[in-house]
DNA sequence: GAAATAAGTCAATATGGCTGACATAAAATT
DNA sequence: AATTTTATGTCAGCCATATTGACTTATTTC
């Protein structure tokens, strides 16, 4: 039991250094990577969609996600049914960032299923999703269709 | 792929959140919490062993080490063989905290592998095992005999 | 005796969380 | 039509955690 709360604690260290470096270099800290990562997988989200993925409060986020606004990362518009809305969308230079950030991060998980196997992916993919508090939040893995909230 | 990536995400976010939720009340944070779990685990370990598996600066461990040893959690002693080394171990108290903080990470963690199963558990070990960059850290892994550095 | 190592310390800085209070615009309700 | 709720943004201040860099002390190793 013990271990696996050590594996995961070691796996998520070595999981984020690679990214964390490179976000030094363009002044951004992994908060950034988080908005980007999201914002990249699901276009047209919104920021109240950003908040409840991120679980954390709206100023913190606005801190981050007006820097990557200002600096041409991130677009926002208005929400055509609901115009108090912004949805939120990667720009070429954010979809850029985004590619990146997820490369090494892409390349360290590919390689740790090609060494274990399918049916390891599988229950990897099992155990997290246990492991995981909200059934919402699981109901994004539902086979490749994110949940709409 | 990319779900890999958000598993892990998530997974950690709610892995961590019980615990963040305690410490807040002892007026500590989740680095707290990683020494005092590993201090748990390997009683006598040095403070160079820790600065190893954290990866974090002497400067921000001592912060956090030495509240925990001026509070009663960690107390240290001189090495026997080598005196400039200071040997931690959890006091009593430290090993209440530990348990109170584990308790419901490893309530998470078996309810993830109870629903998963055996077999799932071991993939989750072996590409968990995989991400974890070096070779020394996954040998901490070798049927629950932990590397000596 | 000199050099290297383990640990500790001081100071300054950055990041990313938080709370609380408040503002604005648009939608929903009554 | 007026009121209330919701989505977003913003100001100000606080705290925890990390960083770099410089320096000290005690002890071990060469």
């Amino acid at each position: 039991m013990r271990q696996g709360i050590e594996l995961l604690f070691f796996a998520y260290r070595d999981f984020t250094a690679e990214p964390d470096a490179i976000l030094t270099q363009y002044g951004f800290g992994r908060a950034h990577h988080r908005v980007v990562h999201f914002v990249g997988r699901r276009p047209q989200m919104t920021v109240g969609d950003l908040l409840m993925i991120l679980k954390i409060t709206k100023q913190s986020l606005n801190r981050v996600l007006g820097q990557l606004v200002r600096q041409g990362f991130i677009v926002q518009h208005r929400g055509a049914q609901d115009r108090r809305q912004r949805l939120l969308e990667l720009t070429e230079k954010g979809r850029e960032l985004e590619r990146q950030l997820s490369a090494p991060q892409r390349a360290r998980v590919a390689a740790a299923y090609r060494k274990a196997g399918a049916n390891a992916v599988e229950g990897f993919r099992k155990v997290l999703l246990g492991i995981i508090a909200s059934p919402d939040d699981r109901r994004r893995f539902d086979r490749g269709k994110p949940a709409r909230r």
